[in-house]
DNA sequence: TGCCAGGCCGAAA
DNA sequence: TTTCGGCATGGC
């Protein structure tokens, strides 16, 4: 079913998904191809509006998870008018936040620690193509992000193929205790955010960067924003370290900064 | 070849 | 509480 997600204006395909906050969606011909759950899509542009063919017959999915019923706009008003925040939400242009699979944002946000963009995706994709599910829409074939249930029965060895290195133990005890119970989705995102990172922090592997990056992405609590690491770019911005090309790549990082400065300013999870 | 990557852990200070 | 080396691997 081919159905259309609102303007280009306030949906940037390029921003949202090059910005680092998802791994298995990838530019094919003039728009992206990918998967969440069993449902695969093929999104582009189209006389000034984004559109979205998948093998889903209702939109009602898609605009859950491309967020497309909250104002981006709305919400930036609300910000300071300094050149930081500017910058931030300029380099963020029509990105929008992705409401994400739990399982598979913790698990990719897992293996992403100290690694780059080309090589998480790489290690997702040998994790997808070897214990996941094919599917396939309009030529493009993928493979779905494999639940907690198979990587739970999986051992270490089972996923040497995948080069991870240290953070396979974590993969594999993180689904162990989703698949147990010990981690449980609906509790987190019911939890005021300090409680739900300081219960989630408690696997393996999850320190503040790979919490703050599941709870927005993958539980969508808004607030969530690693502040260390932004600053961090952000320092480098400012000591003409990094160009604003190479900062514009942390757009991911500027929407979170955004919501970061609601949640200071307004006192409230938008 | 060497540095770095959207970190985290555990020991030492 | 903070600091720092080690970790497993590959992109650039």
């Amino acid at each position: 079913m081919d159905f259309s997600l609102g303007s280009s204006d306030v949906f940037s395909l390029v921003n949202t998904f090059e910005c680092g906050q998802c791994f298995r969606w990838n530019a094919c011909g003039e728009g992206y191809v990918g998967i969440t759950g069993d449902k695969i899509a093929k999104i582009y542009e189209k006389n000034g509006e984004v559109r979205i063919n998948s093998n889903c017959g209702s939109d009602a999915f898609w605009r859950e998870y491309f967020d497309c019923d909250r104002n981006y706009d709305e919400i930036k008003s609300f910000l300071p008018k300094d050149s930081f925040t500017t910058a931030a939400i300029e380099f963020g242009r029509g990105m929008r936040i992705l409401r994400q699979e739990p399982w598979e944002a913790l698990c990719s946000f897992l293996i992403s620690q100290c690694n780059n963009i080309p090589r998480i995706k790489s290690i997702i994709e040998c994790l997808c193509r070897m214990y996941g599910e094919k599917r396939s829409i309009d030529g493009a074939e993928l493979y779905s992000f494999p639940t907690y249930e198979k990587v739970a029965g999986l051992s270490e060895n089972d996923l040497v193929p995948l080069r991870a290195g240290y953070r396979v133990p974590y993969i594999i005890n993180a689904a162990k205790a989703v698949a147990a119970g010990t981690v449980d989705f609906d509790s987190l995102r019911k939890m005021p955010l300090a409680q739900a990172r300081k219960a989630i922090m408690r696997l393996d592997g999850v320190g503040p960067k790979v919490a703050d990056c599941f709870l927005l992405f993958g539980l969508s609590k808004t607030d969530a924003f690693p502040v260390d690491t932004w600053m961090k770019k952000a320092n480098k911005y400012y000591d003409g370290k990094l160009s604003a090309e190479q900062f514009g790549q942390y757009a991911g990082f500027a929407q979170q900064y955004i919501f970061y400065y609601i949640r200071s300013f307004l006192g409230k999870t938008a």
